[in-house]
DNA sequence: AAAAACCTACCGATCGTTCGGAAATCTTGC
DNA sequence: GCAAGATTTCCGAACGATCGGTAGGTTTTT
């Protein structure tokens, strides 16, 4: 489904991809729907587990910035991107579901307008809106992914390197 | 096919938006793979046309780079985001198809990569890694635009304004 | 023997696509 | 100026294929 997208993905192939007839796959799931549902839910519980905890306790919003990108990235490389490729697809869940997806990405991305506002308090931030600062961060998490997934060559390491460097080099004062 | 995703758009909804049945809309397409690619070819001749020609002609790098920002979500807006909504629809083209379209957007990226070397002889630039930052610039203007299409209040020149000034800080010494 | 896991076979619906012909439009000869 | 033919545009109806999903029975595990 990262693969090919929800519509291009039949039940079928995921049945195959995991070696059992169709009938067999609809022993443990209730529909496709609710399956990408199960998906972005458990992406994201990961994300809260592996980024959102581990973060929390940093005091220092630069280290916490760079945290949650170096964290994020790291989840994207050894887990199977799933966060960032399917989240554009809740467009296909019922609209209960997808408030509920969207607002657990608000939940994330206000984890990053925090530390962007305690690094204004501290005076380190250049004159820009925070909110939407906060959207290119993420979207530059999600774009190393999206982008990265069938380059050659690039390291990991310098991936997140780069990143981090890009990001916070855009949002600190000097 | 821009709001819901290629696979989950039908002939007989094309031709219904189009005022028109399944039959009569196929004297003028071959198939529906093909109208994707028209219409990804379509789009990137509007880049061409609207981003890359204009911006030619500006001798210095960095203004070259905040035009090339400035003038793709301008055309972004005002056009029906396809560009920037449809390209990872591209898998679903035939691999031939799909390295045309590649090509011209690594044709893109490299017009980027090209101001950023140029910022570089200059010593206007930072320490990093210009293919990977030239990734990430193009990813904060199509991520605006996918991020943006449902968001309120938040005015185009003001998103316009910030994501200039935070690809060109991300990217500037001092 | 009870329960869980799994399969064969099938359902109705919808998909992309095609075909033969009907309107509508344009071109041409007189 | 206009009828007649040629061409383009569009539609109704249907095609085979595949889709998500289900019913009922068989195998495996507990």
């Amino acid at each position: 489904m990262v693969q090919k997208g929800y519509g291009a993905t039949s039940i079928s192939d995921i049945a195959q991809a995991v070696g059992m007839t169709k009938a067999g796959l609809y022993h443990h799931i209730t529909g496709k729907q609710d399956l990408l549902f199960q998906i972005l839910i458990h992406a994201m519980d990961g994300v809260e587990r592996d980024v959102i905890e581990r973060v929390k306790q940093i005091e220092d919003p630069e280290k916490r910035l760079r945290e949650i990108i170096r964290l994020h990235l790291r989840r994207l490389f050894e887990n199977g991107l799933e966060f960032a490729l399917l989240f554009p697809e809740r467009r296909h869940l019922e609209p209960a579901q997808q408030d509920a997806v969207v607002q657990r990405g608000k939940n994330y991305l206000g984890l990053i307008c925090v530390a962007l506002s305690e690094l204004a308090d501290q005076g380190k931030l250049r004159d820009l809106d925070i909110n939407i600062a906060a959207v290119h961060i993420l979207q530059i998490i999600t774009g190393v992914a999206r982008w990265c997934m069938q380059d050659t060559g690039i390291s990991e390491d310098h991936l997140v390197e780069q990143a981090i460097n890009f990001g916070l080099s855009a949002v600190l004062e000097r």
